[in-house]
DNA sequence: TACTATTATATTGTATGCAATCCTTTTTAA
DNA sequence: TTAAAAAGGATTGCATACAATATAATAGTA
């Protein structure tokens, strides 16, 4: 015979799903934030922003980019770009120029001032790992699942 | 006897630390706004935003909170929970009034519209990990080392 | 070659986040 | 039992984020 009243713990039961313990999104919205708040000590050093700070990474590896390569790298548009890029170029890290072959592109260059923050900034990783103490093995495990996931995201583009 | 001369490779080599790739933060951050970002069809359905929405589910858990306790399950403050919780009383989906006995907490309340938005919500979640298709077992290790590393970052205050 | 579609960036509007500060109420302590 | 400290929220200021839209330049095409 089927059961058709169903008791308390039932109904909890459905709900289960809609727990906040029970998200995977949510440990990770947190950590992030967590993580950010956590450099932030440091960058203020710097005079850079968790977001100014990884543009700046892009650009001490590849000198000049357009905004749409720096978007692609950091998962960012035109739309947090832009300010920020202006709020660089106006600390005097960066120049904007337009490209002569395609007037569309904006050429995003770093200055020698920004070449010279890289040596400022080479303790900030190191001053940030003491703050994720969780074993190198688990950090690279984290590290490698973060990544499978971003590509998952990609693929499903 | 001791190299003095540097070579091109030895100086990029100082410099790996800041190279983006080697980042554990930044997937973290990446990934985090790539989920939410993924979440925005579903929660438009219900009128909700992201943190909104984890905003309820906290209350869908225990119906009565202060701002504090809700800002302490989400790591959130005041300056972010108190126009998001004005948002979702003009919703109707809560109640803010003051504590009787302690006037400096304010209580929220989750309104009969609240807890039927629970039954709209059902679901989300199963949606949702339609996108995270990282498989069971790694679902569940990444979840397990972003608590790790929340708790870390909570016993470091 | 005009006309259309596409591309790259900029702008606007809405919603966070968080540090710093302020205001009120409550608690603590001298 | 008051003055000082602490606690809970609200406010302000600054910096993202991102969707939607606008604009200008280039590419593609009938």
């Amino acid at each position: 015979m089927e059961k058709v009243v169903k008791t308390a713990g039932d109904l909890e039961a459905r709900y289960d799903c809609l727990r906040l313990e029970n998200q995977l999104c949510f440990p990770l919205y947190a950590c992030a934030k967590e993580v950010v708040r956590h450099y932030k000590p440091f960058l203020d050093a710097l005079d850079l922003t968790y977001t100014q700070y990884i543009t700046m990474m892009v650009l001490w590896e590849k000198k000049e980019m357009n905004v749409k390569e720096i978007g692609k790298n950091l998962f960012l548009d035109s739309g947090t770009l832009t300010p920020l890029l202006k709020k660089l170029e106006s600390k005097g890290y960066i120049k904007r120029h337009r490209s002569k072959e395609d007037e569309r592109n904006l050429i995003i260059s770093i200055t020698p001032e920004g070449e010279a923050l890289k040596d400022e900034a080479l303790n900030v990783p190191s001053e940030m790992s003491k703050c994720i103490c969780l074993g190198r093995e688990k950090t690279d495990q984290l590290y490698g699942l973060l990544y499978e996931l971003l590509e998952e995201f990609d693929k499903a583009k």
